[in-house]
DNA sequence: TAGGGTGCGTTCGGTAGATGAACTAACTCG
DNA sequence: CGAGTTAGTTCATCTACCGAACGCACCCTA
């Protein structure tokens, strides 16, 4: 097989497909995120196999998306906690939710579990807006382009980065 | 390998996952968002094997991302669109965008490539906001729920849901 | 000192997924 | 006719993922 890498290409979604288009990653962080932080926690919740476990941990560990902290010695037993970079995670996933909600459950009318605000108890719903203006963009309103940059730099059209049209 | 499915699981991020975490389908879909409608196209921009290029347009065809629209007839040649379906999904590919864009690029302060917009052609940064209020949330805010639902709802905590904690 | 439990992996054999290169098929164009 | 276009399929060869079993270092109880 010798799968395609996309780490080391131009463009953001390549990367972040490469970081977690393993099987198991999204879930593994999504566990993460809602309380797990023990190997065999883990395990227990996903019902994944311990060695593909033990992989996605250690690539996710590698990326710096989670670190493992010791919390014993004798024998030393480290728990996965999120970092600011995996933190930022949250985003991604949030997108994701929304949109499995919205369309992944045809015959259901939306999941059966919903996430709900803390503060007011109300249901929370993801969208991505523009960060500047708040407004909510579709791909029709946007265009790819090359950042400018200081030096040179070569940001030839090459495999990995999206078609400019 | 049997890889486990999570096309049934009542996690809306498990569905998500089991949708396009296949190799490639990500950037295929970032293809068709920049243009790309035709099989010779896809391919040669991505630089992806034919046979799973093949697998992956199929797949979105079936999960109904993208729809077959003949162009011509003898012999018989399709062009892969995005349904509306498919269209709603630029939402997750933009959250990560965003997140490749932060943190996938530690070397080169961020990708070479950006989103501008086409009115008034300023840098696009996608963020994610509770539709309701527009705040941004991380996990610590939220919460996960049961739904409430009408008539009889198993919703049993299994694997593939996380932990509602 | 023995036996059982816990926590975190590793090893193993089997199978499904991804790969590039070559090949097929149905046309069109000159 | 021969070359080119378009959209795949087939094949051999890896690699990824799978469940189940095993290993190891510790602890607890008796």
């Amino acid at each position: 097989m010798k799968r395609t890498r996309f780490d080391q290409a131009p463009c953001p979604i390549a990367r972040t497909t490469d970081l977690i288009g393993d099987w198991w990653t999204p879930v593994v962080m999504r566990e993460a995120f809602f309380g797990c932080r023990r190997f065999d926690q883990f395990q227990a919740r996903l019902g994944v196999s311990r060695a593909t476990l033990t992989q996605r941990l250690e690539r996710l560990v590698e990326e710096g998306l989670l670190q493992k902290v010791g919390y014993q010695e004798h024998p030393p037993r480290y728990e996965y906690v999120l970092t600011t970079k995996g933190l930022a995670f949250w985003d991604v996933l949030a997108a994701m939710w929304r949109y499995g909600d919205d369309w992944l459950f045809p015959d259901e009318g939306g999941a059966p579990i919903r996430l709900t605000r803390l503060d007011d108890g109300e249901t929370y719903k993801a969208r991505v807006v523009d960060e500047r203006t708040g407004d909510h963009l579709d791909h029709r309103s946007l265009k790819v382009r090359r950042a400018v940059r200081t030096a040179t730099q070569t940001a030839r059209s090459e495999p990995g980065s999206p078609s400019p049209t």
